[in-house]
DNA sequence: AGTAAATGTTACCGGTGGGTAACAGGATTT
DNA sequence: AAATCCTGTTACCCACCGGTAACATTTACT
């Protein structure tokens, strides 16, 4: 494997394990297997590597979308529960790129730094996906709902850090299931 | 004002704007117009510093809840929506302290900081007063309730900094509404 | 084989971070 | 007034971090 890649895959666990102010560079290169030399010949600097390795993350979640996507073809409803289960769950094999971004978006503080627009760019493809799969699934006030699940998602992985593993953090499908079916009835007659 | 509290105070504001990592305590001492030696004085390191902040903040959180029991006294579903109303904006006059919690649970990489602790402590009692009032405003399901809407909140936070200004995170009221609306209504009959 | 590109090694720089020692000045209590 | 406490000042320590220079070494390609 080419000490690019090997570099970036360093990066994502240990910014994962530390977060991204917690490591150094040499850490990085040391943890590649390489040296601070050739990372610094592959990244000017260690803000676009971070850039660089939330673009990854970026792609990697748009592959997870196209996985689902093949995985129940036509199915827009089922890939949308698939999607809440796989990260709904917190142990292992669980994806935990969307975690990761959110990480990153409060660890760096600058708006003006590169990856922050990267984090921007991935959570607004991110959001109208999300969007269009809800209306293609048939249900009822798709951005709505979409926003919604997009929040608790979020929400779960932020509660997941803040209140630990008994708090509302562990429990996204129980949570967001209600929501979906509550959308899948008719218009709700309101209340008195 | 005792140099403590400036301190404190001058560390809450810049750990707002730069995070916690991205300010030392120099900058703190002398934003709060003393020096380092006497911030060691009052605090035994940064962590202990920190840990404090966040005590700070959650005491501000408790008493957030306590003027709005004041403000709408035996009406729990008013509280709610006031509480929703309250930091669901994201201009001026609006109470971040949540925010930085959830910002701190990120930036403190290290579980064993006694700030994690804090955190964890202080929305575990969040949480459980967001239950009380759902259940005391007579809402069917007032756990699963109380937790979307947590959710939704967290959510919002991460949203609006990790999607920026027009992403989901500006709209809370528009999304929690419907969701407390849909549990003023009598069980749903399950879809088909 | 030979050449060029990519990688490894070491040492270094300036800046900054958390944290401490020692001493001088001001305020408060008795 | 005297003793005590709290504060301010300066200087310093050590560790680390991002980043670079110079040179040695290996790899890859023709």
């Amino acid at each position: 494997m080419p000490p690019r890649q090997r570099i970036l895959d360093a990066a994502r666990a240990l910014f994962f394990r530390h977060g991204i102010q917690g490591v150094g560079v040499e850490a990085i290169a040391e943890a590649a297997g390489t040296n601070k030399m050739t990372l610094y010949r592959h990244f000017e600097s260690k803000e676009l590597l971070v850039a660089e390795y939330l673009r990854a993350l970026a792609a990697e979640n748009v592959r997870v979308w196209d996985d689902l996507d093949a995985a129940h073809p036509g199915d827009a409803l089922e890939q949308i529960k698939a999607w809440l289960h796989s990260v709904g769950g917190h142990g292992e094999g669980i994806d935990h790129s969307g975690c990761a971004m959110m990480n990153a978006a409060i660890q760096i503080a600058d708006p003006e730094h590169p990856g922050r627009k990267a984090v921007e760019a991935a959570q607004r493809t991110h959001r109208e996906r999300l969007i269009g799969l809800c209306r293609e699934a048939g249900l009822r006030d798709p951005e709505l709902l979409a926003d919604q699940l997009f929040l608790l998602v979020e929400g779960s992985r932020a509660a997941y850090r803040s209140a630990g593993p008994d708090g509302p953090g562990s429990s996204l499908c129980r949570l967001a299931g209600p929501l979906i079916a509550a959308h899948q009835q008719p218009a709700p007659v309101p209340a008195t």
